[in-house]
RNA sequence: GAGCCUGUAGUUCAAUCGGCGGAGCGCCACACUGUGGAUGUGGAUGUUGUGGGUUCGAACCCCAUCAGGCUCCCCA
């Protein structure tokens, strides 16, 4: 046990099982982003550190990003988040794409965080952006994206709700209440700790902080009026696009949700798990319009999600929405009777996959029982199984293994028959 | 970065006060020398996460360390 090597720490490492649990999550991200008409892309997995230090907070980066010299001595990390890398990406070719450009990528990211259920340091995250447009119809299309990823996963509205503000609204009631704009972020941060709170710890945190008790009672209402986005007009627009789009029954206002990002300017947005042991967000983003600027473009505003993967899986575990996992991805197991009959086996599989089967050819001579075991263990369908009696005959027998019907039919129909077995497993 | 809990066979978990480390499931073999799932019989499996200490004696107590979980922090 001492000499083993331990997995880093956060790090995970994806079995068959998890491996179709990864890409099965990937397939469904792919084809909601590509039915909204979005196109793939990645950047690099390895950034500089600047790259984030100028945007994010600079000890947020520090702490929570796996940060190194490399050999030349600079200073490279792996890449906590997209959306820098992004930006930057759009604003090099700025002047030769069109907009608005519709992107979106699925791949590894890093933090350097404390593993917890939900959290680990190596994850996947599917991000999905919108550019340049700004129009609370836009937002919607995003928000339908997600809702429609959300539906295709079996998370329907009763399971998942996607929580809807937005970040101006909230600073002109901010405004109306007086509080000042440097006690902006603290008052960002006592919402998103309200429901962590008891309610009189709440109130008392929120006076250490130097609110007034009138603003604290006019905050307090504001944050108990889920009718304030009538108040608004981009989130009426918001939600008049959301019917439109057929996914308002997943969608409802909350003026709790604020989200910890600096650069998100107008509506922002977050998926929850409303039944589940996972109180994490499942996704989140919101509209920035500031971003480019930051890296050296011209302004161009934008709209992008993120969901990672980790939460999402746990999820579709609890909820049991996940596909039965197939050990082997072949259906068909040709046996081998005995040593002197392995090349014949073999060449039977060979024809088998020339005519389109996947196909596992057993590959050493064993008792045919081993073999049937094996074969349910792989969860094959059909064993192929070709001794010398139906090599006297030039035929081959066929089991099918869900009802244990064996026909012995002629050698050259053999992929006929076994076609027939598998479509009628499908229906 | 802080606090708390946990770590025993492949796996899930036992092991009385510090006194011979076991069971279910799984695995292997046989019943069954041309056929899986069921059943029966038999069998294998361990440096008790790792390193040290206390003790006649440690899975159990102490220290350190690694990993996982819960909470705080944070969540780009």
């Amino acid at each position: 046990m001492s000499s083993k090597i331990q997995t880093v720490k956060g790090t995970r490492e994806f079995y068959p099982e998890e491996m179709a649990l990864r890409n099965f999550i990937y397939e469904k991200v792919r084809a909601a982003s590509q039915s909204f008409g979005y196109q793939e892309y990645d950047g690099p997995f390895i950034e500089a550190i600047d790259l984030y230090a100028a945007k994010s907070g600079e000890e947020l980066v520090k702490k929570q990003s796996f940060t190194f010299q490399d050999r030349g001595g600079d200073f490279v990390t792996l890449r906590p988040e997209l959306t820098p890398s992004l930006a930057r990406m759009i604003a090099a070719k700025q002047g030769e794409l069109t907009f608005p450009a519709r992107w979106w990528s699925f791949g590894p990211f890093w933090r350097y965080e404390q593993p917890q259920k939900g959290r680990s340091r190596e994850f996947f995250q599917w991000n999905l952006d919108m550019l340049g447009v700004n129009s609370p119809e836009a937002d919607a299309e995003l928000i339908a994206v997600a809702a429609t990823f959300l539906r295709s996963v079996g998370l329907t509205p009763e399971l998942a709700t996607i929580y809807v503000n937005n970040r101006r609204l909230m600073d002109s009631e901010f405004d109306a209440l007086a509080i000042s704009t440097e006690k902006r972020m603290d008052v960002s941060n006592l919402v998103d700790r309200r429901s962590k709170m008891e309610s009189a710890k709440w109130d008392s945190y929120a006076l250490e902080l130097g609110l007034s008790q009138t603003q604290l009672d006019g905050l307090k209402n504001i944050l108990g009026n889920f009718e304030l986005w009538k108040n608004s007009e981009e989130l009426t627009r918001l939600f008049s696009a959301l019917e439109a789009l057929g996914v308002s029954e997943y969608v409802k206002f909350d003026p709790n949700i604020m989200r910890g990002l600096l650069y998100y300017t107008g509506t922002v947005f977050e998926a929850f798990d409303t039944s589940g042991s996972v109180k994490r967000a499942i996704l989140g983003g919101g509209r920035y319009d500031n971003l480019l600027a930051d890296v050296g473009g011209q302004p161009l505003s934008g709209v992008g999600f993120a969901m990672g993967d980790v939460v999402m899986g746990i999820v579709l575990k609890e909820k049991d929405l996940l596909p039965e996992f197939t050990p082997s991805p072949a259906p068909v197991l040709v046996t081998v009777f005995e040593e002197s009959l392995l090349r014949e086996s073999y060449s039977l599989a060979a024809e088998l996959r020339r005519a389109g089967l996947k196909v596992l050819c057993y590959p050493e001579p064993a008792k045919l029982q081993k073999q049937f075991k094996f074969a349910d263990k792989m969860k094959s369908r059909v064993a192929v199984t070709l001794g010398p009696d139906e090599i006297a005959q030039n035929r081959v027998a066929i089991k099918n293994l869900a009802n244990g019907e064996q026909t012995i039919v002629a050698r050259a129909s053999a992929f006929e028959s076994i076609q027939k077995i598998l479509a009628s497993l499908q229906a």
